[in-house]
DNA sequence: CAATTCGGGTTGTACTATGCAACGAACAGG
DNA sequence: CCTGTTCGTTGCATAGTACAACCCGAATTG
């Protein structure tokens, strides 16, 4: 037990410190892209364009911080808004051509940075520490 | 090679999606202590003291943010300063007795919570996700 | 149809976290 | 001493966030 104690503890330890230093990592990755507007560009193109309250309930952020969130990327050029013609309270948002372009952008950047660290690991450590994650995360939704 | 890719794919992928989220997990888990002061105060109880400059080297921050932080946590009466007799200039830094009995109480939430998520997990795969982490987090220092 | 309620977004306000630049204080070496 | 370096604080600016109040259009209901 006291083994299995430690484990939880660094597995704890680790992922805090990970998250901990992420957003100031993420700026130096990409500078143009905060780690905020990285993830809810990310994830329109993921969901091919969706409304800022699905954007709201997926990220546990209130709506006016996603309303201002989508108010900087459309000042940048990187969403566009198209109202739904059958309700005209909604706006469907998808990423621009500029706003995918930087969004690959910073994505290959940070998958580089990510294959440059993990760069002496062997495959199957990876697989089964991607596994791992995807495990540990897929657990985390659950608990809303 | 896509094997491998995949893999470093979903990595970068699950590891953002859970940074993205701590802050507001932290703040739900123990409203007393930010992600940032928790993680301040428990590096304070690790290394059993250490500088302001310590602190900023290790999480990335400016040493206007950290000071700032550490002033904070003074207000609060959860650090106290001990000024170098060696060196007028350094201050180091430790939880007094309530910090310590707030980070326990914080720390003791976390841990219930990661123990609960990993219920069920067996002991070697914790113990390999530990160590993977630790391994992950061991190669970022060094990017620093 | 009119009135009410509901759902989606925006805006006002306030607060926290953060960085950069300018500074002050203290040490270190000539 | 004078100069450069290190540690920390403070002034200023900015981003991210929440909450509450609001507006607008749609749905419901009497």
């Amino acid at each position: 037990m006291a083994q299995r104690d430690d484990s939880v503890g660094i597995i704890q330890q680790e992922l805090t410190a990970f998250a901990r230093r992420a957003r100031a990592t993420a700026a130096r990755m990409h500078p143009e892209l905060s780690l905020v507007s990285y993830t809810l560009l990310a994830h329109l193109e993921d969901q091919k364009g969706c409304r800022a309250t699905d954007l709201a309930a997926h990220y546990l952020l209130d709506k006016s911080t996603v309303s201002r969130q989508i108010s900087a990327l459309e000042r940048l050029g990187f969403v566009e808004r198209r109202v739904d013609p059958d309700d005209h309270r909604v706006q469907v948002l998808h990423p621009t051509e500029l706003g995918a372009q930087v969004l690959a952008s910073a994505g290959a950047q940070r998958r580089q940075a990510f294959t440059d660290r993990l760069a002496d690991w062997d495959d199957a450590d990876l697989e089964r520490f991607a596994a791992y994650l995807l495990r540990y995360n897929e657990a985390q939704q659950c608990l809303g």
